[in-house]
DNA sequence: CGAATCCTTGAACACCTTCAACAGGGGTGG
DNA sequence: CCACCCCTGTTGAAGGTGTTCAAGGATTCG
């Protein structure tokens, strides 16, 4: 993440929709240039958030949604009693602050891993350009299916999954979403760290670092840190989706 | 749920959104009613589900969104073993099928759990009316937040929370939820087994009994198979919230 | 009445957490 | 350039929370 991003950012920073290289992931997939022109004008772009910044914080007022460009970000909610649950990271091309939606307060708040572009989608600008583009709404409900569904296939990990299948279904969605993305699905740089992971993950920081252990020891793969490299995909497919093997 | 909803299903069938009663809570909150009279127009509202039925099955082509309007749902996530993860329980006025917008095809699937009303809103014709009513995407998006805002705080709760904390956090939101739909918050019969509540709070069956037993000897509340009567609405909620009292 | 389903309770066990200590980089300042 | 420190990550041992296994009780329905 950290490597490629890095490259992608400088080359990306400030291009309109049309010419990004995310179109087909994000929303202006299925839209003709026409309409990429219109939605381009109400699209803000500026924002470039160092490592740490906060894109918005649980009990804000929500008034745009966010696309990530380049970089990544994590999504968290947090307890009264101070600690934190991590909700997603976000990739390039993957929409951001569906919760403030409600009643226009984020209920959660979103963090840059590393530098990171966004854009800003403000709401009210969507909902009328839904009138001057009939695909609209469509891609805007694609982009919302995919995060609800997202959501769903954690609360599976978190409700069902072993520690170890846990971390096997981290690794191999990740590897998944960097090959769409035109990166490496065998090697990659982490943005987070173990503690980020862990609490992801439901887990304790020392059992995904045992686990990392194991993985190494079973040839699955190399980790340097946040460096890692995968040497048997299937077989961390396998142990990702409790297999129908009994 | 059970007996609430045994009375609003026979009234409530074949009513049109403009007097439903659901209408604060449903799409139709905030439209005026030149608006819910077009809205009304493509809503399917036939289908009465008898308790078991599916409205949807995961791989099935996912074409129209769904309001619940008496009655109860689950919608669960099948893995490849055969175990399910139970997502969410619906009450009325909740949206349905959110996850199958990204490819048009349901990832989970959504059963009864009593006999129950369903409205049938046609994704294509929701897309059309948003250039119509131009209202009509915020209110879809407010419905939207609501349910991405609540896979939110199951990931919390699968991710960070105690057993205990979890039956209760299931218990409180339900008294909430029963309250905001006109009914008892303090009294209720529960719509599902055991087994249910179990799977969808990432637990045993035998946790969950242990607990219900637990808290009615701290005179929590009062437990008879699936009737519940709550006596302690504020210590439940201290109990689902880990208190910051430390 | 009998069968099936649902719920409860007890005891042993397992998985993961917690606590504790240490190792290794990377950056900063002398 | 090296020494030091802090942050991140690793490893070991003990302990706890919840699971699994097993059996029995309760309610409903044919």
């Amino acid at each position: 993440m950290a490597e490629a991003s890095r490259v992608s950012e400088s080359s990306r920073a400030n291009v309109s929709c049309k010419d990004c290289a995310l179109g087909g992931l994000c929303l202006p997939h299925g839209l003709d240039s026409t309409e990429i022109d219109r939605l381009d004008r109400v699209v803000l772009r500026h924002r470039l958030l160092a490592r740490g910044e906060h894109v918005f914080r649980a009990g804000d007022g929500c008034f745009s949604l966010y696309a990530v460009r380049s970089g990544s970000l994590k999504s968290y909610l947090s307890t009264e009693a101070g600690s934190e649950q991590i909700l997603d990271f976000h990739l390039p091309g993957e929409l951001l602050a569906l919760d403030g939606l409600e009643d226009e307060r984020h209920t959660c708040s979103a963090v840059a891993m590393e530098a990171t572009h966004i854009c800003e989608l403000p709401v009210f600008q969507l909902e009328n350009m839904c009138q001057l583009l009939p695909r609209l709404p469509r891609q805007l409900l694609r982009l919302i299916g995919r995060e609800v569904a997202t959501d769903h296939a954690m609360l599976l990990l978190l409700g069902k999954k072993s520690a170890m299948e846990r971390l096997a279904t981290f690794l191999f969605t990740l590897c998944a979403r960097f090959k769409q993305r035109g990166f490496s699905e065998r090697e990659f740089n982490l943005s987070m760290p173990r503690d980020d992971i862990a609490n992801y993950l439901g887990l304790a920081r020392e059992t995904v670092s045992r686990l990392f252990t194991r993985f190494q020891e079973e040839g699955l793969l190399t980790v340097q840190r946040r460096n890692i490299r995968i040497h048997d995909l299937d077989r961390l497919q396998a142990l990702a989706n409790p297999c129908t093997d009994a």
